[in-house]
DNA sequence: CGTATTTGACCGGCGC
DNA sequence: GCGCCGGTCAAATACG
């Protein structure tokens, strides 16, 4: 089986998606009359991308869950998963309820009988090999982790790192090819919770960040109390509902499922009330045409381009 | 002092 | 086989 990503890097060689996929009437009207827009991208299959024309990966709706109220309902007991994503998410359970690096792995790593034939060894060297059985351990262990559904968000916003609701950690920071704007890497802080996400900007359009998380959160927000009458929303003090702003929906996008479409506003850092605007992109973002985390994401919409 | 971030090193996968 | 790249780890550092 093909490596999905690799896949998709593929698909995009020598595409030039701001030339021959950009919807510059769509998107520049929502770049130029909201401060914040976003588009929201769904990692879905070839077979399930292809089918959605280009109007359809902006899935305006008016009904938008928050991306947190997406990630709840895209829970298989609740919504009807492509059978692929559905399949993604069985194939990798570890990924979504045991810890990344559980401690047993440590222990097995450690007392590997190799170790034991080479105590001859200076024990600094010995250290050396356990730890590097060690990471090699976690190493494989997250990448069975890779088949878990992903998001991809497109924001336009001066912050990388958007408040969502949850609280993350930083793990990692990588410089990403052909692009300025490094990669971030994130992880849910919940122990029990192996939700990642990354953040970089693109390069061609260094306001918007694109956001991918992959997994399923397995709790509530941390930093969200419950509000009884925030069903759309994420109830945190950090979002204000009533700055939100319900995209016209065209009947276009009605067969849409609704948690294709997201929005929500939030406070960034400076204190600033933000309106975003979440749209979705079943197949590709309209605005990006960068090599990096995209491109990762979004095989189909440029395969017929070139 | 506990927690979060930074950053260099490392590994596996993949293309050539 | 080698080099590139994405992703992760973990020690060092920063911060409240």
């Amino acid at each position: 089986m093909i490596n999905k990503q690799t896949y998709m890097e593929r698909q995009l060689e020598g595409v030039r998606m701001e030339d021959s996929i950009r919807p510059s009437s769509l998107s520049d009207h929502f770049l130029a009359n909201n401060q914040f827009s976003a588009g929201m991208l769904d990692l879905y299959t070839e077979s399930e991308k292809s089918s959605l024309g280009f109007t359809e990966l902006l899935g305006l709706q008016d009904f938008a869950p928050s991306i947190f109220d997406i990630f709840q309902v895209s829970a298989p007991s609740t919504v009807p998963l492509p059978p692929t994503q559905t399949s993604a998410v069985s194939e990798s359970p570890e990924g979504f309820n045991q810890p990344a690096t559980p401690n047993s792995s440590s222990i097995s790593s450690a007392s590997s009988g190799a170790h034991n034939d080479e105590q001859s060894r200076p024990a600094e060297e010995d250290e050396e090999q356990q730890k590097v059985k060690k990471r090699l351990k976690a190493k494989k262990t997250s990448q069975k982790r890779q088949k878990e559904p992903r998001f991809a968000f497109m924001t336009k916003s001066e912050v990388d790192h958007l408040e969502d609701g949850y609280r993350w950690r930083k793990y990692g920071q990588k410089a990403v090819k052909n692009s300025p704007f490094p990669r971030s890497y994130y992880r849910c802080t919940n122990a029990a919770c192996n939700v990642k996400k990354r953040v970089e900007r693109c390069y061609n359009d260094p306001s918007i960040v694109v956001t991918t998380y992959e997994g399923k959160h397995t709790h509530l927000s941390p930093v969200m109390p419950p509000r009884p009458d925030s069903s759309v929303l994420p109830p945190t003090g950090a979002f204000d509902p009533a700055a939100v702003q319900v995209p016209r929906q065209n009947s276009q996008f009605s067969n849409l499922p609704p948690l294709n479409c997201g929005y929500f506003s939030y406070m960034n850092p400076g204190g600033v009330s933000v309106n975003e605007r979440r749209f979705y992109f079943p197949a590709a973002p309209p605005l990006l045409g960068d090599h990096g985390l995209l491109q990762d994401v979004l095989p189909s919409l440029t395969k017929n381009e070139g």
